[in-house]
DNA sequence: ATGACTGCAAAGCCTTTGCACGCAA
DNA sequence: TTGCGTGCAAAGGCTTTGCAGTCAT
């Protein structure tokens, strides 16, 4: 598991965020406060979702702006897992983080990770002809409770 | 490497979709000649471009309903590797298949395959409670070209 | 002859951009 | 006060759908 608690990361990303240069507006901190209570990925939708349930409603191209910067200052990742809709997570600073399970039948996505995983890809990155700084892995098929209907 | 040689999953691809009940088509049979050609990952732009540099001109909606077919019946897999654009590229038969790294410069695709990849997923999948059926690995950062600029 | 196949144009998503206003610093 | 941050509406890019004509069987 991470060694950072979702309110360290919330600090840690507003923190970055100052020492960019970015002012504290509501619109950024709002997004930032809903990734930090989520440690999987959520869409551009999902987000704007909840912030509307928590009556911060923001407007949508906030949040494609907010997560732009983020993802710049390598806070946050961006994933694409199908469906062409993209999927935006937490990146602990540690460096720690997971992949994912999709759903076929339901469209859940599930974190998982593993250690085997991360030193095979490690050993193969530097095996290649190529500058490896991120990987993904995502894995398909049909989640437990799917499986039984 | 594979088994099938390109001709080959052609052959393999317009019987199965004969068997599935599918009329021999112009603008269909013309998409699996250009993804017969190629075994990486290709968009349907790039399909439709090759197609028309080949003087097979085939619109661009009839190059989607072809891949949507071929997807179902599992004659090609299709791929989302960021920049919100699908690739799709021929699977063979026989299981084989590689993964991608992608430039972040020049956006370049490269495939690669390991054995040791393969099996630590194959573990990993068997200790997950999850039904698992397809994978894909992406590495992303600087191909050798432009490591060097 | 019949209904699958195709191309074109229109519609649908997700995402980005333009612009005017408001707010942090 | 300055110019970054925000929301709205419009524009963009990829993909899907509706429809009428065409072609395989």
């Amino acid at each position: 598991m991470s060694t950072h608690t979702h309110a360290a990361w919330r600090e840690h990303a507003l923190h970055q965020l100052e020492s960019a240069g970015y002012r504290r507006g509501e619109a950024r901190s709002a997004v930032v406060e809903v990734l930090s209570r989520q440690d999987c990925a959520l869409t551009a939708q999902e987000i704007g979702d909840a912030l509307r349930r928590r009556r911060r409603a923001v407007g949508l191209a906030s949040v494609y702006r907010a997560l732009d910067v983020l993802s710049d200052l390598k806070l946050v990742q961006r994933l694409e897992m199908g469906q062409g809709v993209a999927r935006y997570e937490p990146l602990d600073p540690s460096g720690d983080h997971h992949h994912h399970l999709v759903c076929q039948l339901c469209g859940n996505v599930v974190p998982f990770d593993d250690a085997d995983l991360e030193s095979t890809i490690e050993r193969l990155s530097d095996r290649l002809e190529f500058d490896v700084d991120e990987h993904d892995v995502v894995l398909r098929g049909a989640c437990s409770a799917c499986r039984e209907r």
